[in-house]
DNA sequence: GAGTGGTCTAGACCACCCC
DNA sequence: GGGTGGTCTAGACCACTCT
């Protein structure tokens, strides 16, 4: 006899409560910065027991979607809290303090999406983007020039005031204005030498070699969102990374 | 009256269990690529419920110390399974195959470590090293000019001949041959410019753009073991990082 | 079928936080 | 004291692998 089914695929029950969980989050019921219900509460809800609610939690904690708080409960992860506000940024002064740079809005202007970087951005060549170029500075000295994309589609009424009027990383701002948590990134970083037109902004000589770190960053359900290209001295910085 | 002591610190059970599991490993009592005895066993053998054993497994097999394979058992992570080869290799030609690059020893010298390696080694200012330099080349073409510092202390009668010889990554080397097995590393990119030297051996114009990876790879207990500086180039290829 | 890791449950108790 | 997450246990059953 022929098998009865050759079983799709098994998917356990601490998975699906992760996928209810993620859900409920795209959909805004839990906003960043809140607290969840509580383990017994989500068990409860999902019929399903404290052990397999915490294994699904487990999960999305150590992508830091959520994060637990001994005492207090689980809380949606935001990147307008302190410990997450540049929680992508590998760039750090050699000397080991941690980098709070300072944001300078050069441009906010309209474009159309590259076929490159369309692709990444899961577009249409073409696609209408806001293109936005800006300089980090640390300590009065300029450090990395970014050029970034972004949809117009899911970005709408983006003005040179809204960013200039927010305060804080691109990732909080996406988030407090658009409801767009960022989860995770893919970076390519490469060695260039600095144009004349990028020298000019960082205040080298045109040819100083730079890191450009080519990044895409997604939301929920692995769905880009932002192309960025950062141009990045690294005299007294480096991109500092853990392998493990 | 004044309390019976101040609870110095918790220590969760799994996290001990997860400790003399590591203290086996690193004596040696199960070698890379070989099976730990069963969740049972070690639940027996320490004394405790299987699931507190999971637990200090899961820990470990998250940092890739151990690896999981169900049905079959927990087995000791080694360098030198295919899968895990390359593991600490990030850079990646751009069409994105996997990259098996060919090694070209240029040197093994005796030397004293300068002061800022010494100090990332864990050594004193001058001790002897090993000073291995080496090129790997991807599809004929040379990619990355390595120098890499060891402890003599460590590496004794380590020679030329012996690491000819051997086939496969680094760290297979140094499990294999002096039972040291890498867990993590640290690393610092800057982007310089190739030196003549430099440009010589990567066949490339001297000023070259080049990432300078710096990398400092650790055992257990993060004691540090190798340093090494990488000096990369980047036109095909690129340094690819995931960002969580 | 026997052995392994993987899932799920239920209940007890601990550590932490705040009222 | 009452809530939250964190630990630990014990037992049942499932999925995978090998023989």
């Amino acid at each position: 006899m022929s098998e009865p089914l050759p079983t799709p695929s098994f998917r356990p029950l601490y998975e699906q409560i992760r996928i209810l969980i993620t859900q409920s989050l795209v959909a805004g019921e839990w906003k960043p910065g809140e607290a969840i219900p509580s383990e017994m509460e989500l068990a409860a809800r999902y019929r399903v027991s404290q052990g397999t609610v915490r294994k699904a939690i487990d999960a999305l904690a150590s992508e830091h979607i959520l994060v637990r708080r001994q005492g207090k409960g689980t809380f949606v992860a935001s990147h307008s809290e302190p410990s997450y506000q540049y929680r992508f940024l590998r760039v750090m002064p050699d000397g080991g303090e941690k980098l709070h740079p300072h944001n300078i809005l050069l441009e906010l202007r309209r474009g159309k999406a590259p076929a490159e970087i369309a692709r990444a951005l899961a577009l249409k060549p073409g696609a209408p983007v806001h293109v936005i170029r800006r300089v980090l500075e640390f300590r009065e000295r300029p450090l990395i020039l970014d050029e970034i994309m972004l949809a117009t589609a899911r970005f709408p009424n983006l003005t040179v005031a809204r960013l200039e009027e927010y305060k804080g990383s691109m990732y909080s701002f996406y988030e407090a204005v658009y409801g767009l948590r960022m989860i995770r990134a893919e970076e390519r970083i490469r060695a260039v030498a600095a144009t004349e037109e990028v020298a000019g902004h960082l205040r080298v000589a045109a040819g100083t070699p730079l890191l450009c770190v080519d990044r895409i960053a997604f939301t929920y359900g692995d769905m880009p969102v932002e192309w960025r290209r950062g141009l990045c001295l690294t005299d007294g910085f480096s991109y500092v990374n853990e392998l493990a």
